[in-house]
RNA sequence: GGCUAGGUGGCAGAGUGGUUAUGCAGCGGCCUGCAAAGCCGUGGACGCCGGUUCGAUUCCGACCCUAGCCUCCA
């Protein structure tokens, strides 16, 4: 089985090929950098690391992920602080790369900033006044929406509805209501960049068409992003971008993945529900936060709770407990790839759920056998699996010694399975379960193999 | 109201026109000094109503319900 992919445009599931021979590009929607990112935030940022992953097994892949630094929530939350607007987004353009990396989220190829590309946004917006597909009004420049008949079709929506439903009031230079802006004009304590149309700045659908164009070429093979970007942002980008590149097609599959929801509710600051990552990381590792953002089909939405979280840190301890005590030679660990059936539930459409199945199934194995050869060739597997998916990469005893803060260290553990060592083996059970009972106190669960006495942090 | 995606066992969550998802939790057993971990076994499900079919949780239609979008938002 190829990879298979499900493209929002036409509604299915279809095979990817690229559009050149080896070769693929792929666009991601990143952050707008004026606050923490949440944890719905991290989700397409997880998501598509692993279809990143799962490309470049077989293609040479140039991933370009945004920073969206000029944007008026920015300049709101200057206003605010009082702070600077490049501080604020040097600053959390900062942490969110920090907190992307404790989720195992690769760099991307190109990390390509707005500020960085005005000059790209304005040649576009000039070259689609020149086509006739955008008019300057007040200052502003505006795409003209009825010039371009497929609008609409991302996104499934009637553009004569759209005009019917609207909801908000209609500025008055907008020749059609659902007309949106390029270029808007600044005032002087706004940042602003000096353009044709005076000085301002440029709207949030074109900086994303520009940076797409400058780095990966009119035609793109992916363009992905959250679900709730569908409309307006990409249906605007496909708008901007096919007229600005004579029809060319802007991307040739769009993935979209699902909400996610906070205790059944909807993320929102007015509920007070906002799950930052940058504070579930004080707590929980991020190995757990990747795992649990990937334990549901990414299209499909995903609840966020701490059963979430404690179910994800489950499936670890089990995949941890079966490598426990496994040495992988260096060389095994590198020829050795993840079975067939893991890479196609992958290849599906990213069936993580499925491909997980496979990977306790491997587990499973590793448990039931007890010929060490065996037993190697399958950790080697499950860690090639965990490679892959992003997870599995820590020390097992580490991952079962947990976070020593404030708690029973290592050392005094060891002492006192020392002592229990010997009243065990003085048959004084007595003492033994007095100090299993002690550690458990301390949240210290001990397991008596065959080859001696472990521990794990619970 | 329109568009889109869903409704699966105690929970999470895949999948399939007839045969075990998987993980957690439960029950029985093995192992263990006793536990724990692990292994073996096991109960429990496909929103509702019709239709197609030898047979539907899976396909089709209606209905009910949920979520997202339609406005900044991953």
């Amino acid at each position: 089985m190829s990879l298979h992919l499900h493209d929002t445009l036409t509604g299915k599931k279809v095979p990817f090929e690229p559009l050149r021979d080896g070769e693929v590009t792929m666009y991601l929607c990143g952050p707008t950098v004026y606050n923490y990112a949440h944890i719905g935030n991290a989700r397409p940022a997880v998501v598509f690391d692993l279809l990143a992953r799962l490309l470049r097994r077989h293609y040479r892949l140039k991933f370009v992920r945004n920073i969206t630094d000029v944007d008026d929530k920015i300049n709101a939350a200057s206003l605010e602080t009082g702070k600077p607007i490049g501080e604020i987004t040097a600053r959390f353009t900062k942490i969110y790369n920090d907190d992307m990396a404790a989720l195992g989220v690769a760099p991307p190829d190109v990390e390509p900033r707005a500020t960085e590309h005005v000059e790209e946004m304005i040649a576009m917006i000039a070259t689609l006044i020149d086509k006739a597909y955008a008019y300057e009004a007040e200052g502003h420049v505006l795409f003209d929406v009825q010039k371009y008949p497929d609008y609409g079709d991302l996104s499934k929506r009637d553009v004569r509805e759209m005009i019917a439903g609207a909801r908000v009031e209609v500025a008055p230079y907008k020749r059609s209501p659902q007309d949106f802006v390029l270029w808007k004009p600044s005032t002087p304590e706004l940042p602003g960049w000096d353009s044709p149309w005076g000085r301002g700045r440029p709207g949030w659908h074109i900086e994303c068409s520009a940076m797409a164009e400058k780095h990966l070429g009119e035609t793109i093979d992916i363009h992905a992003g959250g679900q709730d970007l569908v409309f307006p942002h990409h249906e605007n980008e496909i708008a901007q971008s096919r007229c600005a590149h004579g029809g060319a097609p802007f991307a040739r599959y769009w993935l979209h993945n699902g909400f996610l929801s906070i205790d059944h509710e909807k993320m929102s600051k007015s509920l007070g529900n906002v799950v930052l990552v940058h504070d579930l990381l004080e707590t929980i590792p991020g190995e757990v936060i990747r795992l649990a953002l990937l334990s549901a089909q990414y299209r499909q939405p995903l609840d966020w709770s701490d059963e979430t979280i404690d179910a994800a840190r489950k499936m670890l301890d089990r995949l941890y407990g079966a490598l426990r005590g496994i040495a992988v030679p260096d060389e095994l660990r590198r020829e050795t790839e993840p079975p067939a059936e893991f890479i196609d539930a992958l290849e599906d459409d990213l069936n993580t759920p499925m491909a997980l199945s496979k990977l306790f199934g491997l587990a499973r194995a590793l448990n039931r056998s007890d010929e060490p050869s065996e037993r190697r060739e399958l950790a080697a597997q499950m860690l090639a699996c965990g490679d892959l998916l992003g997870v599995l990469g820590a020390d097992p005893e580490s991952w079962f010694a947990g976070d020593a803060d404030g708690e029973i260290s290592a050392a005094e553990i060891g002492a006192l399975l020392a002592d229990r060592d010997a009243a065990r083996a003085a048959k004084n059970f007595d003492i033994a379960d007095a100090i299993r009972e002690r550690l458990a106190a301390d949240g210290v669960q001990i397991e008596d193999g065959p080859s001696g006495t472990t521990w794990r942090r619970i």
